[in-house]
DNA sequence: TATTCTAGTTGGTAAAGCATACTAGTAGGA
DNA sequence: TCCTACTAGTATGCTTTACCAACTAGAATA
């Protein structure tokens, strides 16, 4: 990914992606990134994921358990809060409008033939 | 619309429909903020909208002419120059990209279900 | 012991939306 | 004539957020 076009129509979208992701089932960055990866956003970088989630933990939008892991130092387990289920609900809606809007601006590309 | 969720999400996404916009037909920034709201953007503030066109002739992205106006001062009509095209078509692209990404986490809170 | 992989934190930069304040032209009412 | 309101645009600074770079640390292996 790192400084292209697409990384500035990210701001605001990344939050609400890792609150859905969470949602779905509680995780750590690292694995996060990846999955992050496999639903086509580029490679995330952890200077990216990393602070994004500290500052969410902050907001009390998520919150953190320290578990064990095979294979290295402790993960730090993600899960949502309450607060973090009504901004994602939010966000979901924030998304459908702006989606809804840019599609009828897009219209306009297709009616070029008159 | 205001310090919401939605004009974080707005990042990037304005100067590409300002440029399907421009495209589609010259304007100046007074009746491109109103044509916005047409399209479902609450009521993009002026300190948005004409700094951002200032933003895009210095990239030339646009560029611009100035023509009397029946009531008011001279209309700076912007028009999209061949390096607005270029970008016009490339921010089309990123945003089909984004769209789909996004779908394919959304579709996380559809699955609920088992 | 040194290296590598995993996992996370901290500090700083750049881009972009937005607010505020300012300059100006035109028109209408007191 | 003076004041207000509407139109149109510029200049400056704030805030948020993606991203980078540098750092700390645990575990495993050579």
């Amino acid at each position: 990914m790192a400084q292209t076009n697409t990384s500035q129509m990210l701001k605001g979208v990344l939050q609400g992606c890792l609150l859905i992701i969470l949602n779905d089932e509680p995780s750590y960055g690292y694995a996060i990134m990846q999955r992050l990866t496999g639903f086509g956003f580029g490679d995330v970088p952890k200077g990216t994921i990393y602070p994004l989630l500290l500052t969410m933990e902050r907001k009390q939008l998520i919150a953190s358990t320290m578990q064990q892991s095979p294979d290295g130092p402790e993960r730090k387990y993600y899960h949502l809060t309450a607060t973090g289920q009504a901004e994602r609900q939010s966000f979901i809606a924030d998304w459908h409008n702006l989606q809804h809007n840019v599609t009828q601006v897009m219209a306009l590309e297709d009616e070029q033939n008159d």
